[in-house]
DNA sequence: AGCACACACGCAACAATGTTGCATTAAAAA
DNA sequence: TTTTTAATGCAACATTGTTGCGTGTGTGCT
């Protein structure tokens, strides 16, 4: 997937700033804070990214990673997330040393156990410690 | 358990602040961020009150309820936390309609299934839908 | 009770992160 | 190419969190 196919498909409208972002998803295999991605691009807008995130969030290109820390990071979607639609049931691993954050595709949320009255609509599983890097 | 005792019980040293604080925590079954707090003590200093909450996580009075949401929730520790471990393996429910968070004590984090290479410390598992009160 | 010490508090100053409004520019449609 | 629509860039502001430092308070000891 290119980043202008990534906006054909997703109905937007295919600007420098928006594949200048994609192309940096592309080429991490990990989650990104809002800071990771800044700093690769020179001259970045800070609030223009803000909205790119935003946006790509909302279509479906790109889904948060929840990992416990302070930072809100996106990760690509892999699949067939749309508009109307995320399907990311997988994990996200935290690295407490470098920090970074990777989705666990393999490893699925345990089957929803629901307490009574609550409605769940989606569940969440973080694992925390060290990456294979920092593990040594 | 009163906030004299927590105080204790915890080698802190008592005074009218934490004190307020930890009343706060024992009149509400859910997790509160540090604004939810704040908004509940007259004349409440926000500094003061960062590192309250951070003394009392360090302690192991309060644990930090991790709900996807931006804002960092703590809870009041269920047993026998202190300053060299919390026990707090439990899931948490986050409502997105009314934006509270609920310890979820019955429900455990599954059984870690580490991905090669890395090393698991913790887990966190999140349900994330509508309370009891705003599913209806 | 009084004293001394360690620690908690309160305030200022600063840093990081995120939001909104609006004029300008660029992309898509006509 | 012209028109229409949406994205961008900038200013201004809001929220959240950190650090340094002088002052006040709790606790243990005499
Ligand atoms: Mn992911
Ligand atoms: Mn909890
Ligand atoms: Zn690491
Ligand atoms: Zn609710």
């Amino acid at each position: 997937m290119s980043p202008i196919e990534l906006l054909n498909t997703h109905h937007l409208r295919k600007t420098q700033f928006r594949e200048k972002v994609l192309d940096i998803f592309l080429r991490h295999d990990r989650a990104l804070s809002h800071r990771d991605i800044e700093s690769q691009i020179s001259e970045a807008d800070r609030i223009t990214l803000y909205r790119t995130l935003r946006t790509f969030e909302e279509k479906g290109l790109i889904h948060k990673a929840i990992d416990g820390s302070d930072k809100l990071k996106y990760a690509l979607c892999a699949g067939h997330c749309d508009v109307h639609a995320h399907h990311d049931h997988h994990a996200h691993f935290h690295c407490a040393s470098c920090g970074q954050t990777f989705c666990i595709d393999e490893v699925q949320p345990p089957g929803i156990q629901t307490p009574p009255g609550f409605v769940v609509e989606s569940t969440h599983l973080i694992f925390n410690g060290r990456c294979a890097l920092c593990a040594n």
